[in-house]
DNA sequence: CTTATAATTCGATATATGTCGAACAATCAA
DNA sequence: TTGATTGTTCGACATATATCGAATTATAAG
């Protein structure tokens, strides 16, 4: 738990993860499986609202897939993320009573 | 809310958490108005649980106060601490959607 | 096969953080 | 007032982290 907090306690990793959220909402059919995805959200497009370069964003996806809390899949030449719904559902559990 | 979670990603700062999260539930009347309180924790006893010195303690609890999540009150010799209820509820909303 | 685009890896570096010991402050009890 | 207990403040220091530029890999398009 403390690994999932950290990862969510940088400011640009934490962008990354509300800018995840809004695009893919939980409940949303195909949102968690990238091949009937309506909107997903590539690398790349993270990236340019970071004001961080490349080498950096990629340390951040690559730290938020090592605790579990983004999902990602090839595309092609890009790379698709997603949140992992389930973390999620372990965080709100968490505090809750 | 990266300070949030920047205080609570730490190991001795989130077993603080934990610790007064078991001994502090909500919906216990008085738990967080420390004059009916029927179960305070103090500094000292979160302290021998966490295998670092007191200056370090101080630290974490300081810390935890500065980004809201605990609050506390001086009680004789001792100062008590517990998790602010707002707090908790605005993380599991957050986690909501 | 060559070029362009997207992303990762690798060092380097500056800053932030966790921890400690020593000294200090606050409260209570004789 | 003196002594004991509890917690804070202050430096110091070792480690962790965020970031960058340069080089590298992977995929796609001509």
């Amino acid at each position: 738990m403390a690994d999932i907090f950290k990862a969510l306690s940088n400011p640009n990793r934490l962008k990354i993860f509300l800018k995840l959220s809004t695009c893919c909402r939980p409940g949303t059919e195909g949102i968690y499986n990238m091949s009937t995805a309506v909107d997903t959200m590539f690398i790349g497009d993270l990236g340019k609202e970071l004001a961080v370069g490349k080498p950096t964003v990629s340390h951040h996806i690559k730290e938020l897939r090592r605790v579990g809390i983004i999902r990602t899949e090839r595309r092609g030449q890009n790379i698709a993320c997603w949140i992992d719904p389930d973390i999620i559902d372990q965080l709100r559990v968490f505090f809750t009573r």
